[in-house]
DNA sequence: TGTTTGAATAATTGAAAACATCGGTCAAAT
DNA sequence: ATTTGACCGATGTTTTCAATTATTCAAACA
């Protein structure tokens, strides 16, 4: 009971060593297993199948970078620097994990239904920071935003384009450097400036359009 | 000579039609041959290889597009409604010829350089389209742009994230439906109407960040 | 009863072989 | 200078088979 859920975190951390470091290919239960010197089987106990703890593990790491940017959320009152921050939390967030975030990447193959829920609610979530930001934005008067969710949504799109665009012409190399992840948050911080620059309410003389 | 021209406006135009609706790899030189009831190897006396034919009807077509585009220019006068208009006819190319662009999207494998150059120019002068357009807004005192070159990028690219973050969800599906582009098209322009907006100058009592 | 295991089975993967197709060449014809 | 049919080697496809790996399960254990 308390010593079970023990071992289900015990496999949970492993497998998260593993899966970050070897993505879901390259990592065997087996593996998983003697790590922790368990059986392979007892695996089994804890999770029904192999997308099952990744997609666990999958969710961990995200809940976990999404707990500690939320929990810090409060300390800041500039929707600009806010989103600075989120941004920089982000990036730090892809380049720790990029070979589990692999999988999500890659459009080629179809994800399992089990990662791609995860995903999905990561998706949420992360529009849900982005809409709150800019409603703090829109209550101190500070910004203008008409439908709020697209907004978040065309947002959230046009900061993957700067990632997208960076990583894409990156043909072939499995794992970028650390000077391409500069780059995406560099451009992903001015993108951002303009953006919400676009949102901000105007005086009198210079109206919305 | 002056036939030869006509024979490889030929090939061209036979390549145009195989690869814009089978793609690179579902087309054979034999069947662009047959077409037109020449001989595979004559294809040969005017092409080098296939890729190079292909880059040539890549480049032609891309060609046609941006001159379409560039000789529209001058006939529209404000910086907003000018990009709109280029947004439409961005889709507008991408729709029709999507097949053909396959192999820049996914960067699954790696692109042969003949086709590699082709799409470097073209990035270019995508650039320059819009760096253009900026520079006439700078230029009539509507915008404020620091760094044109850098500005003009990171709108493409932000672009190119709703094109993406569209297309990606859209898991294992062939060819992406009307309603797609449409979304596509209906997202970047509200994204570059907030974009344009955040590079609009401001009155003096509402100063540059 | 709730956990854990070793061993067996089912599913997947990867390499190898056999085969077909296609890109590209060339000598000869016009 | 242009065009072709016949040819060759590389590349891709299909099939097969062995090995690896995921998954199950009856039995042991605590």
């Amino acid at each position: 009971m308390i010593n079970a859920d023990k071992k289900r975190t015990q496999i949970l951390e492993a497998a998260t060593r593993r899966f970050a470091h070897f993505g879901l290919a390259k990592t065997t239960m087996s593996e998983i297993a003697q790590d922790l010197s368990f059986s392979k089987a007892l695996l089994y106990y804890y999770f029904p199948d192999k997308n099952t703890l990744y997609a666990a593990v999958l969710e961990h790491v995200i809940n976990q970078s999404f707990e500690e940017i939320e929990e810090a959320l409060p300390s800041f009152n500039g929707c600009h620097e806010t989103i600075m921050f989120v941004l920089d939390r982000r990036i730090a967030f892809i380049t720790k994990y990029y070979n589990l975030l692999e999988h999500s990447i890659s459009a080629v193959q179809q994800t399992p239904n089990e990662m791609a829920s995860v995903m999905a609610d990561s998706k949420v979530k992360e529009k849900a920071i982005i809409s709150k930001i800019l409603q703090r934005g829109v209550d101190t008067g500070e910004l203008y935003v008409e439908h709020m969710e697209e907004t978040a949504e065309i947002m959230l799109f046009a900061l993957a384009g700067m990632r997208f665009s960076i990583l894409k012409d990156l043909n072939g190399v499995l794992f970028p450097t650390k000077e391409e992840f500069d780059r995406i948050l560099s451009l992903q911080k001015k993108m951002a400036t303009i953006f919400l620059r676009g949102l901000e309410v105007r005086s009198a003389s210079d109206p919305q359009r």
